[in-house]
DNA sequence: GCCAACGTTGGC
DNA sequence: GCCAACGTTGGC
């Protein structure tokens, strides 16, 4: 277990709508088309790499600050902490694929330098999120019922610091250039699904900007 | 089940 | 602090 508490997601109200549904992605045929440049197999595509965001300067919401910035993870007993606070089905639905050894971005949104910190990894998978059930918690749902919570999350534990910090201005450079010629972050969903709080990224996305590590900042 | 109104995210 | 983008809500 971990931990810490705190942590970003997107805060919302909520209902059951897209994906009340387990998974998110075809699934029960109300949403059928349109995101689907998948195959036509209905497996989700394998992830193995994800992007989470977090607020590291401080930001008081329903009385709470919700600051949590890498540095308050590594600041964390084992430097592991739960990730609660997410509050947007698709969000969860990725949470739900994480694997226990992935990596992920940690991502510094909603602030002065927005961009990616560093790295973490997960070590235990989705579980109940406890904090939907807390009427003191800022992210408290009074809709989710123990007996069938909506909301879970995962474990996440500091691995390391990036080489350097690469800002979002950097990467969104790169994926204009690669939208042009089908590089590496031509439909990065940080740029695609902007608002997304929990992001997937494939293995060549998460490479190609691991690499930016050692270049020179463009 | 459509869609307008509303609320949130998060860059700038 | 503004506001565009977009997910969610709820009337019909």
């Amino acid at each position: 277990m971990a931990p810490k508490k705190r942590s970003r997601g997107n805060a919302r109200s909520n209902k059951q709508n897209l994906s009340e549904v387990e998974d998110g992605e075809g699934g029960s045929g109300k949403k059928s088309e349109s995101q689907n440049s998948r195959s036509s197999s209905l497996e989700k595509p394998a992830y193995t790499n994800w992007l989470m965001k977090s607020e590291p300067e401080s930001r008081v919401e329903n009385g709470v600050d919700v600051k949590f910035g890498i540095e308050d993870l590594k600041a964390c007993p084992n430097q592991t902490s739960c990730w609660d606070g997410v509050r947007n089905y698709q969000a969860r639905n990725f949470m739900r694929d994480m694997k226990v050894g992935q990596q992920a971005f940690f991502y510094h949104s909603n602030c002065k330098e927005p961009g990616i910190a560093g790295i973490i990894k997960i070590v235990k998978e989705a579980y109940v999120d406890h904090t939907q059930f807390d009427k003191k918690d800022v992210h408290y749902d009074p809709s989710s019922k123990p007996e069938n919570p909506k909301w879970s999350m995962v474990d996440v534990q500091f691995e390391r610091m990036t080489r350097r910090f690469i800002p979002l201005t950097e990467l969104k450079k790169y994926h204009l250039k690669h939208k042009g010629s089908g590089g590496a972050l031509s439909n990065t969903a940080l740029f695609t699904r902007a608002r997304l709080s929990v992001q997937p990224l494939t293995a060549e996305e998460f490479d190609f900007v691991l690499s930016l590590e050692d270049t020179d900042p463009l």
